[in-house]
RNA sequence: GCGGAAGUAGCUCACCUGGUAGAGCGACAGCUUCCCAAGCUGUAGGUAGCGGGUUCGAGUCCCGUCUUCCGCUCCA
């Protein structure tokens, strides 16, 4: 465990160090659970939205992908229980340090002076407190536990900190007259995709004569005012989700659920990490959307930890949809039912839901790539840190190097560089010893170099350094792209 | 949010009981032309997280604040 836990400061500090991810605003001291992606950062990144795009819009035909905006009619929230869920003001007690929902702990107190025939004192109570609510009054409410001498069942006592509104969605002012008090005007930051997807459910379905069951996919940020957020980019303010919503007949959610499942982990294991990196986790206490969900769990340095989300989410979403927008969000099945030999007919979808953090996903990626290496001989000591990233995710796919800066040998790395650089991320670099330019590459993950050198010049073949073997072969000048090619396709 | 620890050059760290900052690695330029880091020369880079206080004088003591790490708590 102390072994992992230095693994993953070697592993944020690496991080840094090549480029990968920087805390945010760092020169003003950085932004609680806020990260920035560098230059190769963001290109494993988007290497690893595009395998997953890919895969999810061209393997399966009746999957598309939509681009919602972040911001939506606040309307929104209230129907997918955002608002209701997230907006509860909470109080600590000091001694206990435990935290109370205010209108659960006085609610508690009142049923207690109820059962001791308080009757009067009991609604009188509830109804203050349901008057401060209604106004947010927290200066008020906090009064009315302290005059109530309101006590913490665990430690006894009624030393209480200040009341605070912890919520979960960041908001902000939307339109020309800007007023805090207005809340016509508030609008949240989305706090996760998929309500994007539900709202253009019919948009999608009908301008793409989607047939159920089919898929819509949304890469997107969401947002949620995390109370602790800690981890690196485990847990931050300001996330990527990659989701797809799969809508289904309502009855038929248990074989889809187990269907997406099993596709979603062996999207995982394509890659090459190995099947015990992962395992499930099945919800016990479910969302209030949900009749099934699970965790696919990824062995991080932190341990087995959510990478990714499977969800019956049944028909709660568009159903409440419908109800706020008293606009029918249902889908005319004209397939036969076997039972009646009629058409399905009308009816609102369920939904199961694949939703996987795309921050989680490069901390896995760059979590089981990195290695550190011990090459030490009997003659010398020797280490190197690499970053074994699958070909096609690697942020660079090739290093192109002259053995030395003259001679001619830059001009042909340079036309290596022109006949390859339209196909794939490429670097040249002529500087240090060759050996030294090897080894950079293995720290940012680049799975090749070639190498021109003297016979190059005279046969027209190169060397081919492969990055986690260290081995070299002799290649034909013409082969390069090609071989690359092949790897990160 | 609570408790504990830390914050000095890109990185790792040093400066003992207060007297206006050093090393190694790295980076950059050049030499070397060498197929797996640590050969030679040179250069750049820090007002010690930030703010305040004590003091003739603070990186060094005190307070506040921000950030990070560890533990607890929380995580629809």
């Amino acid at each position: 465990m102390a072994n992992d836990q230095n693994k993953f400061q070697a592993i944020i500090s690496h991080a840094k160090e090549y480029g990968f991810v920087f805390p945010s605003s760092e020169i003003y001291d950085g932004l609680q659970a806020v990260y920035d992606y560098g230059q190769w950062g963001s290109e494993l990144k988007k290497n690893i939205k595009d395998y997953w795009w890919d895969s999810m819009t061209r393997m399966y035909e009746n999957i598309v992908g939509i681009d919602a905006a972040i911001f939506m009619h606040p309307t929104t929230w209230k129907a997918s229980g955002h608002v209701d869920n997230f907006n509860d003001p909470m109080i600590d007690n000091k001694d206990s340090k435990k935290r109370y929902r205010v209108d659960h702990l006085i609610e508690g107190f009142a049923e207690e002076q109820r059962e001791k025939g308080n009757e009067q004192l009991a609604t009188s109570v509830l109804e203050q407190m349901d008057a401060l609510l209604a106004k947010d009054d927290f200066a008020g409410l906090k009064k009315l536990i302290d005059d109530n001498r309101i006590k913490c069942a665990v430690s006894g006592t009624s030393d209480w900190t200040d009341i605070r509104q912890f919520n979960l969605m960041f908001s902000t002012e939307f339109g020309s007259t800007i007023s805090s008090d207005d809340e016509d005007n508030k609008v949240y930051l989305r706090p996760e995709t998929a309500q994007g997807i539900f709202v253009n459910f019919l948009n999608v379905q009908k301008t793409g004569r989607m047939k159920i069951p089919f898929g819509i996919a949304q890469i997107g940020k969401a947002f949620r005012n995390e109370i602790v957020a800690r981890q690196f980019i485990f847990r931050m303010r300001e996330f990527e989700q990659m989701e797809m919503q799969f809508f289904i007949q309502p009855g038929t959610q248990k074989k889809w659920y187990e269907y997406w499942k099993e596709e979603r982990m062996k999207w995982h294991l394509s890659l090459g990490f190995g099947k015990e990196q992962y395992r499930f986790h099945d919800h016990i206490k479910l969302a209030h959307y949900a009749d099934a969900a699970c965790d696919i769990e990824f062995n991080f340095p932190i341990g087995f930890k959510e990478l990714e989300g499977i969800h019956s989410r049944t028909d709660f979403d568009l159903k409440n949809h419908q109800e706020y927008s008293k606009k029918k969000q249902q889908y005319f099945d004209n397939d036969i039912d076997p039972a009646t030999g009629k058409p399905y007919g009308n009816y609102i979808p369920y939904v199961v839901e694949t939703s996987i953090g795309l921050d989680r996903m490069f901390l896995a990626v760059l979590s089981h790539c990195y290695e550190e290496q011990d090459l030490s001989t009997a003659e010398k000591q020797d280490s190197r840190t690499m970053l074994k990233f699958p070909p096609r995710l690697a942020p660079m796919k090739l290093a192109v190097l002259p053995l030395v800066k003259k001679d001619g040998l830059p001009e042909i790395a340079r036309k290596i560089m022109d006949d390859c650089k339209s196909s794939f991320r490429c670097f040249y670099e002529e500087k240090d010893t060759i050996g030294k330019r090897y080894r950079r590459m293995d720290a940012i993950g680049t799975p090749f170099c070639v190498t021109a050198d003297h016979q190059t010049k005279e046969d027209n073949t190169v060397t081919i350094r492969y990055r986690d073997t260290m081995l070299q072969e002799r290649i034909h000048l013409d082969k390069v792209r090609e071989i690359v090619m092949k790897a990160i396709q």
